[in-house]
DNA sequence: TTTGTTTTAGGACATATGTCCTTCCCCGGC
DNA sequence: GCCGGGGAAGGACATATGTCCTAAAACAAA
């Protein structure tokens, strides 16, 4: 973790995302810029919660770990999110581990300052409010996915949504895809998600290369996966 | 549903559960009071939400139905706490099921009046962030919990809270159990729970009896639950 | 190139869980 | 008391998923 002393970067960074909307004037120069290098902790479970953070630019991996050391992985976010938002309402430990998936940028204010000037901005709280219900929803959503339906359904899910988005794969369908995440993140095993690919290479649905899957049948997947995608 | 004018009951209500610290003056005339029959159904999935609810008698039963049918119990609910919150902040449709357990009274506010009156009302915006915030914190817990644990951990948790805070149980370890609801809410089949629960009872840890389980070794299941509790 | 190390895919087997169906028991209606 | 309905428990089997291990492939260092 670096501190970016750049007040040119905050403010640009403010107007890309309309900070100012959600923020006031008071507590601007409370804002401080953080550089996370890939794979870097940006928190880590059970620790005192201390900052709220904006993600303004890169990919985070929230997972969190059980006693028994297994991982599971519950979202991975992009630029305009937060974080901590949580433990900043409840006022409790950090609830999730977060790692920097790619190199990464975050505003971050302290709890002080956030309780000082903005605890009764009406604007600020219908942010986070905002925030934290999609964050439910998702999650509602994904938690019933989970339980509901088989590997298979929940693999074609992620790859649709995946293929989709990921707007850094040069070609449409191709995604890079680090199987032991993948495996985390559907909650399942490695070799579990292994003979579903597998399977889904015969079926015709996808075809697995070196280093990434590449989606030939996206009518196929999506009849599997039904009408529910990630989020 | 039946509405109840009794001016009187509701200031009662509004002065057990302080809710005249969340809301304010304008929007009092505005709130209403229902009454729900055992069985009942308060909201449906899909439909237009119109109320905010609290909930200040009674139980209700909160779930989601996939749409091969199945059903998956997402919590149960007492006093004091509030249903539609999220449909509120989102402005969409309802989007899980809301049964009355038993006899239940629930305050109602339209979204007309909240959003005239109370959304620029901080104490209002901040009690709704502790509402959210501690349902998603519960759900996230359960969710891993359910990716995480086999059924086995998940019926000794269930038992150990249920039968810990059931406040109406006779005798304390010896709780109903709708063994329908039950192996909804822990995801599971019907099937499956009587499978796990015969096995407690020959490990000693349970005895199955006539409409109700009698915890017969709660250090027992709270060794096989872990510290992992369901809230 | 050689060798040792790490990563990835997949085999073999065990376990967890789901589905379908049968049996049994209770209970109300006659 | 007899009968039929309905729910609860459990048997039999199929399927989904996990664990452990090995073979193959990729990679790094010498």
């Amino acid at each position: 973790m670096k501190e970016l002393r750049n007040r040119e970067l905050i403010n640009n960074y403010i107007r890309i995302n309309q900070i100012e909307l959600i923020l006031n004037e008071e507590i601007m120069p409370y804002l401080t810029i953080y550089s996370f290098d890939q794979g870097e902790l940006i928190c880590s479970q059970g620790e005192p919660a201390e900052n709220l953070y904006i993600l303004v630019k890169g990919k985070v991996k929230i997972f969190t770990t059980s006693t028994e050391g297994k991982t599971l992985i519950l979202s991975f976010k992009t630029p305009m999110d937060v974080i901590g938002d949580i433990e900043y309402v409840q006022n409790t430990d950090i609830v999730n581990t977060v790692e920097a998936v790619s190199s990464v940028h975050m505003i971050g204010i302290h709890h002080r300052w956030l309780k000082k000037y903005v605890n009764d901005h009406p604007p600020f709280l219908q942010f986070l409010l905002k925030i934290i219900t999609n964050k439910f929803f998702i999650k509602s959503n994904s938690m019933s996915f989970n339980l509901l339906y088989p590997v298979e359904v929940r693999l074609a899910s992620y790859l649709l949504s995946s293929s989709f988005d990921e707007s850094d794969s040069l070609y449409k369908g191709q995604l890079s895809i680090n199987s032991k995440d993948a495996a985390n993140l559907i909650g399942t095993s490695y070799r579990h998600l292994n003979r579903v690919i597998q399977q889904f290479c015969t079926q015709g649905l996808i075809e697995r290369n070196k280093g990434y899957i590449l989606v030939k049948n996206r009518d196929g997947l999506r009849a599997l996966a039904g009408q529910n995608i990630y989020e």
